[in-house]
DNA sequence: CATGAATGAGTATTCATTCAT
DNA sequence: CATGAATGAATACTCATTCAT
């Protein structure tokens, strides 16, 4: 079984409607598996929750890694690609500064993320355990997100609003903070929303960092 | 039990001389919490790798969790507080820069990260999912990091090095992007080492950002 | 927990219908526990005995404790309220004296302890160390079977056939000896039947003891 | 090993003088046992009561169940004998009659259980578990206690004390009761005395039993 | 004599999974 | 589609016992 089998083979389940079992098997499973992890949730426990038979869960989704998957994967799938979508379409609105752009993206990602909660906390404490899903998700993620964000930083550098270092040292250190930002608010802190003003003051530690400006600087 | 019984019961287990074999069940559990995470891993696996029995591992430890806590707690206990003499000591040479400090920080920190790599990335994937043990840390972790590296931001920002924003704004975005360097390099990519450029980015983006400064700016 | 609470819970596995397999766990159970007592009876040996899985057994008793209580609690409920009914209800023939009514409920519930002997056994044996279980059943036990039989003691009091003690005493050595017959029969001497001369010698003990009557005697 | 050889063996360890150690484990041994039942008692637990290491216990008893029979074999070689000396002997005082005899009896061994309560119940609660150790000592109890008790019964009988039917039924009767009078006094009940009255009680119990005299009886 | 260290063989219990209905 | 019944394999943990010092 290759990975883009699985991929695939998971894919398949929600192109399906689900029953109303089903349903609550699948959101069950998100509940349990984003407060106590995987690996210490029991499918007993999922069935109990979900006020369904554990071989409901298995008639459906085959296996415990499987129902993971189907919940992990449809969502990344929809997470990346609606990024490049809605969030970085807009740019070509030519007034926006990239300033304007940041803010903006960190407001609706963070909006999503807050919607589907559950569902990042779930990905994010996976994804350090399963080095072949990380392996697998990586170029996807890589494609769907950083290449596209690499095109926005290119198209400000141009626009002389960035500083003239390679884009990948840019993306890099943007992701870096990025990925510090979402994962302290929304899994270790468990954050229910993020003010206006702690996006500002994120965009300003990204475009200005800590240090006073000098004239004389590079 | 309150939390500092727990902690004491853990510390004392370091003040007692290691047999061989107890030594070889740290290291064993250290390497596989590591590579799977704790509860991925059986003590069965743990006694095998550690060519030990499994009783021995109980009749030291007591259980699974405690011996978990025995990895964590006095390497947390170790971690924070060298960080306040070996690194936040220098900042009294007056002729640093917060650039220069910052330096020194993150190729400190990080050396000592990698030399205690494995242990690290137990620490990481574990607390995001024990909240107690993340509850009781949090207080400690802040009083002997936080608050200090706090003392150094102001100190550095009466020097007229650093923006006039509140402290706790830009200790927040500074831990974040830390926080999102170390995890980064050595848990998720697995760092073997960081090459000196890679800290002159970051410290670069901390100070500065990767917008164009302008005169005007506040 | 309160007592009735695991009473109820107890009572509830007998209300539904057994499978096969769960009756054959239910009897094995009772054949080891009433041979080599709880403790030493592990539920590998009795999954083997009943030719189930050691998860058979926790899927429908949750613990070897509540297997234990789920032999002896609802034989209780059923022994003693029986014991009312099919014994203690003769006594209004009217006819019957006292030496009567001893002889017929001596011999019905060595039938009744008979029939369920290895039930008994567990019961005795257990009721020694579970203070709990026995703080717990003594009410109910008292209620059911010793107020009952005070009842009846007053009852031939007046009738003139028993001395003028106080009825508890009479309660007391008459539970002394019973209890002592019933335990050295069926639990020390494991028998398997009484014979009617022995329920005789037993009645007469019961009735004269072991001295010479004397017409001066008080 | 044949019977008489662990006999022995066991009663070879009260010849020599104990350590203090040694005498802390016997102490711990015979509570933990009194309470909780032999099988529900670990070595790990005796040690750490009597605070000695488990080695110790290996290196005095060799196994935990010698250290069980080495409680209970000397105190019924100690229990029985004594009986004979101690409360039959002053059978020999003419004077007394059967019902003094009984009294007198009753009384001695009530104290003397409750002097070694713990061990009494060591005793009472094991024996009905270990068949082997049931069946090796009870022609020793016979010999020592019964035989005896039924000359008593004999000489009585002659004297027209007590009722003209064999003398195994007395003394069988006597027995029953006896043993429901100390097992339900000193296991059930945990009494750490009995009263004057309750002895009388039991004694007017075993002579004239509970029903009301009649001249024509026989 | 006493013990700390070590362990093989269990112990109760849990788990993900299968299958007949 | 849904589930109750059943389980082999594992799981964390305990036990009585041995041995070198």
């Amino acid at each position: 079984m290759t990975p883009n089998n699985i991929f695939n083979e998971i894919l398949s389940f929600q192109s399906v409607k689900l029953t109303m079992k089903q349903e609550r098997i699948v959101q069950a499973a998100i509940q349990l598996f984003a407060e106590k992890g995987y690996s210490n949730t029991s499918t007993a426990e999922i069935a109990k929750v979900a006020e369904a038979s554990e071989a409901s869960i298995f008639k459906k989704y085959g296996s415990k890694e499987k129902l993971l998957l189907s919940i992990i994967v449809p969502s990344l799938k929809e997470f990346f690609p609606t990024m490049a979508d809605e969030v970085i379409g807009p740019i070509s609105e030519a007034n926006s500064t990239f300033e304007g752009f940041l803010a903006a993206f960190l407001k609706n990602r963070s909006e999503m993320v807050i919607a589907n909660k559950e569902i990042f906390q779930v990905i994010v404490k996976e994804l350090i355990y399963k080095e072949d899903l990380k392996n697998e998700l990586t170029p996807y993620i890589f494609e769907a997100a950083a290449s596209r964000l690499a095109r926005v930083i290119d198209l400000y550098k141009e626009r002389g609003e960035l500083i003239d270092i390679p884009t990948h040292k840019i993306l890099k250190s943007l992701l870096t903070f990025i990925g510090g930002f979402f994962t302290s608010h929304f899994v270790l802190l468990n954050n229910e929303s993020v003010a206006e003003e702690v996006i500002e003051d994120a965009v300003r530690f990204i475009m200005h960092g800590i240090g006073i400006k000098t004239t004389s600087m590079n």
